[in-house]
DNA sequence: TACCAGGTAAAAA
DNA sequence: TTTTTACATGGT
């Protein structure tokens, strides 16, 4: 195996482990942090590559040693390639301050962002993966989602072997494509859903669909517009999407029954409330509700009382 | 056992 | 045009 180190900067506060903690729970053999350590397999241009990161610095001087793991030496445009994926996946150059800055006035939202200063959402490596995701979390619980994309990602990602071990990349678009309908049906999805997902797959594999043109795209609003025109994907998939993926925080998945459940604790007393509710205030947040409702879900994870 | 959980498109009315 | 229905797994 080759090893190679790099040194990653990103824009303060930023608190990695804090950041890492929504993967605490992660696959072992996907993506995972375990207390220390975040890692993950990335595909940079075709060549699969382990990454390793660890903190080496601390909330408002953070510095991030990330190893790269990979069964050929990695070219200099690889290790480029690397270094960017990275960053975005920890979303390392989003400044937090204006996003502090702007909710100030909101007693919630100002106490979570001392509380959990330096947290910044997790991006997915493409905006595929985060679309095949959150179809897959459509209607059911997230623990059922999860085990049913953690099947696909085994079953049909790409893998590479380090110390006994087998990690697995998410699986290429191509690869999905290709499949039976059964076959994702048995990891899980129905199979309207193994549609959705296999479909989608095979327009990009045709070049119909060029999801990354989307980045280009200045308005959040045209770029959910165009990623509800793909079947099986409606506004609360383009939402997730856009703010998972892109990512854009001008946009808040207000039909999402979780989150209204906790934008309710922390706003109307655990009182039930409708997705117009929810969208009501969201715009209270503006550009940044995007990253007001991750706050608020990681608050509850966390467990913690305003 | 039944019902709900980070929805959506297609069928039925 | 609007309303109703089918659908997958995991937890309670």
């Amino acid at each position: 195996m080759f090893r190679t180190n790099l040194i990653l900067e990103a824009i303060p506060p930023f608190d990695f482990h804090l950041s890492a903690h929504i993967f605490r729970e992660g696959d072992p053999q996907i993506r995972c942090y375990n207390g220390e350590i975040f890692w993950q397999v990335l595909n940079l241009d075709g060549q699969l590559a382990l990454i390793r990161v660890e903190s080496i610095g601390n909330v408002e001087i953070p510095k991030l040693k990330v190893e790269l793991i990979s069964n050929k030496k990695l070219s200099d445009r690889r290790q480029k390639k690397a270094r960017e994926l990275v960053a975005s996946n920890l979303n390392l150059q989003l400044n937090l301050i204006p996003f502090y800055l702007y909710v100030a006035d909101d007693k919630v939202m100002n106490s979570l962002s001392k509380l959990l200063r330096g947290l910044k959402s997790p991006t997915t490596p493409t905006i595929f993966e985060s679309l095949v995701d959150s179809i897959i979390e459509q209607q059911i619980s997230l623990k059922a989602a999860h085990s049913i994309e953690n099947r696909v990602i085994r079953n049909f990602g790409d893998y590479i072997y380090f110390e006994e071990e087998t990690y697995y990349a998410y699986p290429s678009p191509d690869t999905l494509a290709g499949l039976d309908l059964q076959e994702l049906r048995e990891c899980g999805l129905s199979f309207r859903k193994s549609e959705y997902v296999r479909d989608l797959s095979q327009s990009i594999l045709d070049n119909d669909l060029d999801l990354d043109r989307l980045k280009e795209i200045h308005e959040t609003h045209k770029i959910i517009d165009e990623l509800c025109k793909i079947r099986g994907v409606g506004v609360w998939t383009a939402e997730l999407t856009v703010i998972r993926s892109i990512p854009r925080f001008d946009a808040m998945p207000a039909d999402d029954i979780g989150l209204r459940r906790t934008i309710s604790h922390f706003y109307r007393q655990d009182q039930r409330i409708s997705a117009n509710d929810a969208r009501e205030i969201g715009n209270y947040w503006g550009k940044w509700k995007g990253l007001a409702g991750y706050y608020l879900v990681v608050a509850e994870l966390t467990n913690i009382k305003i």
